[in-house]
RNA sequence: GGCCCGUUCGUCUAACGGCUAGGACGCCAGGUUCUCAUCCUGGUAAUAGGAGUUCGAUUCUCCUACGGGCUACCA
């Protein structure tokens, strides 16, 4: 029984997309649902599209949501600290460990050397276009004599290494939601595996690192699925016996077509930023993609490790839907303590020196409204003051600018001979009820006087929080208007 | 163009070949001391099309359509 050992191999080209987030936690859950492995493996191949600062973000964010790693490079410090008995988990870090296997498949003629010029090859794909035939390397290097490789390379000409692949026949490659698929070999190309520079492409090297770092499950997006014959093939070339393969199905965005920047907010950052909570992102992406066995949709992450399984995926792609994430996000806020809330709202509210009673007034009545934390600053503004509104809005339905100025004189009247202002609210209720008035025609000019909002608070809880000198100012203001 | 994957309410999805096709978000309506929000109740809405296999197809097979991915010395 070989050990169950997932990975997630991101490349550090920029933030974490919400779609490697999915997979991230895909991969995550299927090892613990397993009680196998979770490694980290940075893939970063391709020093130009390598962005400075990528790998410690992605670590953090990946902290913050709360995806941790069994191996694995960790921090930030100097030459990459790892844990684990596979390392380095960096691929920079392990050209050697490609350079050994390179050496391997070209002396069993797994590989092939080829000095093809980029011009070249642009040329001969733009020929077969023009043909109406697929873009394939034409294979001109592959028979090259020994003797002729050896006097190039002696020559010092800049070569790429390419895979030799079988030139007919069929492949059957097994993916775990899909079943078996049957790719034709004639279709494929003799890939690049390694670079002019002597790095390996991301084929060569995750295939290398894969085995070598006994990866049992590959999980990976379904971009793949084309490559994956390829992959298979090598690992037949090195005589290895490949993982399974997992390809999840992609994210799309609202009209279809990959997840991209251009739509919108695409980053774990982003939402982070936004005032979005890891467990609403968390239980949001497990739902994109997975199903449990009964109708159950709010999940902790400790409840998604027992209960995920690979039974539960699905690979048709999923639409992001903005609106369920807000639902989820407005959900947990709604659940969390009061105390939570007022402190994961600190770095939304107003800086300086604020009473702190209209603060926490503010904050209790906005938990119920927010489906993110980047919403509090203009939801709480009404509490520090009511909002610029005209006289029209006071006026309850069918009542009289006078009718309407005479009512607030009234409750001005009561409220300042209230014998407990802490009372107010039942005091009011119980005057207006016994003396036949209607809620509605005190109620809303009140209300309408301490926010100045058409959508708000209600008038007590905003009367308690700013308190009897400041209600009656605001009742005052109001007057004056009318 | 070629290759590959996918297709159930608008969206995420459920339904060992057998039920009035279920749940959630959204939307609509009603209720909860004025509005909004929350909360509760109810409603709306789907098997892409066509053949075939079968006593019976959402489910299996084929074709078509549509959607998506890949087609680099990028991952």
């Amino acid at each position: 029984m070989t050990d169950v050992r997932f990975r997630l191999a991101p490349s550090p080209t920029g933030f974490l997309h919400l779609g490697n987030l999915r997979t991230a936690l895909f991969g995550y859950l299927l090892a613990k649902s397993m009680k196998g492995k979770y490694i980290l493996r940075i893939e970063d191949t391709d020093q130009k599209r390598e962005v400075t600062g990528a790998i410690d973000s992605l670590i953090d964010i990946l902290k913050w949501v709360g995806i941790t790693f069994d191996e694995g490079p960790f921090g930030s410090a100097q030459g990459r600290p790892y844990i684990g008995d596979y390392g380095p988990y960096i691929q920079s870090q392990r050209l050697d460990i490609y350079k050994k296997y390179t050496d391997e498949l070209l002396a069993k003629g797994g590989a092939y050397r080829c000095f093809c010029s980029a011009e070249r090859l642009t040329k001969m794909r733009e020929e077969q276009a023009a043909r109406h035939k697929p873009p394939r390397y034409d294979r001109t290097c592959r028979n090259l004599s020994r003797e002729e490789v050896e006097a190039r390379v002696a020559n010092n000409e800049s070569f790429v290494i390419r895979q030799s692949l079988p030139l007919s026949g069929e492949i059957k490659v097994v993916d775990e939601l899909r079943g078996e698929i049957i790719f034709q070999v004639a279709d494929l190309e003799d890939q690049v595996l390694i670079k002019s520079d002597g790095v390996p492409t991301y084929q060569f090297a995750s295939v290398v690192d894969d085995y070598l770092m006994r990866i049992s499950h590959v999980t990976r997006g379904e971009e793949w699925l084309p490559s994956f014959p390829k992959n298979i093939l090598l690992y037949q070339a090195f005589g290895w016996t490949p993982p399974k393969f997992i390809h999840l199905p992609l994210i799309l965005n609202k009209g279809g077509g990959k997840l991209s920047k251009r739509q919108g907010d695409v980053f774990v950052e982003d939402y982070k930023k936004r005032g979005y909570l890891p467990e609403a992102l968390i239980n949001f992406c497990a739902l994109l993609g997975w199903h449990p066995k009964n109708d159950k949709e709010i999940f902790s992450l400790k409840e998604l490790e027992k209960e995920f399984n690979i039974d539960g995926l699905g690979a048709s792609p999923a639409i992001f839907d903005q609106d369920k994430l807000d639902y989820l996000n407005g959900y947990y806020i709604r659940q969390m303590t009061k105390e939570k809330f007022a402190e994961l709202a600190k770095p939304y509210l107003p800086t300086g020196n604020f009473n702190t009673v209209l603060v926490s007034g503010a904050l209790s009545s906005t938990q119920s409204r927010i489906k993110y934390f980047s919403e509090i600053p203009t939801l709480i503004k009404p509490w520090f003051g009511p909002e610029d509104y005209g006289v029209e809005l006071l006026i309850w339905k069918d009542l009289t600018k006078e009718q309407v100025k005479v009512n607030l004189l009234e409750l001005k009247d009561k409220i300042d001979n209230l014998p407990d202002f802490t009372k107010i609210e039942t005091e009011i209720l119980n005057w207006l009820k016994k003396s036949g008035k209607k809620n509605g025609d005190y109620l809303w000019p009140m209300r309408v006087a301490l926010t100045g909002l058409k959508d708000s608070e209600g008038p007590f809880k905003m009367a308690l929080d700013c308190g009897k000198a400041e209600t009656l100012t605001r009742i005052t203001a109001a007057i004056n208007k009318l």
